[in-house]
DNA sequence: GTCATAATGACAACATGCTGCTAAATTATC
DNA sequence: GATAATTTAGCAGCATGTTGTCATTATGAC
């Protein structure tokens, strides 16, 4: 079982995946340093302006695959900077709905503008169906360790 | 530019990874927590173990990327846990080799016994050339993104 | 409707990562 | 050899993630 090629290979992978993982959220904070913002409110911004009609803390979570308690830390402190703000949510007494307010759209789209040109600009010699693999990997991968 | 399949593919794999991340740290934590280790020791003791004659401290910074400030609480915890010795180090007065302890030998080698398994079993239906492809995707993002 | 289960908010403790700083040691340059 | 630049240790502060706990609200089984 040592001896299987697949068994280095794996943990080769996992091991550069924790340093992309860490590159990358060094790349997320260069880009969000210039709207004030950080790589973990760079990801939750993200969230909340793909859903349109407001999401609760617990639904970010989920999507981020990180607890509610790490979300929540984050969202009250956006909300305090006011690009974030919570209403109530006709389906839940406790748990209201987080949209963005209208400086967080504002910040949202100067993210965009940043974070477009790196996306292409990362992706510059690498062939479309490389990506598309190594993302169906991934997804692979995290649907087998999302118990 | 807005428009580039690649933008939103590339972004989408981004989440994913972060994803992942959170994913493997928990089965890390998983794994080493029967040997009474964390991800972070488990990651350490990964290094230390394959560098038969002693690693520094920044020396097993640089091969996780990561800061030495980060690993050097961690190595100073295994220490004093017993994994992990200093020994003077001919080259360098100041910065001594980290090496494995009898100790941290055995809890090593019993972490073997289950981190192998588990990379076998988490590949189980993944073709070779597969990871072998992700492999060169992630470490091709590594190089562009290690300034 | 009742009751057990699950989800949520709020708070706390802790692990792990980062940056910034100073001083000492090493290395490179001249 | 002298000097400048780099590397290192050690400390501090902080951001971000985890788990755990308890009370409250929703949800589902009966």
């Amino acid at each position: 079982m040592a001896h299987s090629p697949k068994r280095k290979l794996f943990l080769d992978l996992v091991l550069s995946l924790f340093r992309l993982n860490g590159l990358l959220v060094s790349e997320g904070d260069t880009m969000a340093q210039s709207l004030g913002l950080t790589s973990a409110r760079w990801k939750v911004i993200g969230v909340v302006a793909l859903a349109s009609s407001g999401v609760t803390v617990p639904g970010i979570a989920r999507v981020l695959g990180q607890s509610r308690q790490a979300v929540q830390r984050i969202t009250d402190v956006m909300k305090e900077d006011g690009l974030l703000c919570y209403s109530p949510n006709p389906d839940h007494k406790r748990s209201v709905l987080v949209t963005l307010t209208d400086e967080g759209q504002e910040v949202y789209t100067a993210l965009r503008e940043v974070q477009d040109p790196w996306a292409i600009d990362s992706t510059d010699d690498i062939p479309v169906e490389q990506l598309e693999s190594a993302l169906h990997l991934v997804r692979r991968l995290i649907n087998r360790f999302d118990h």
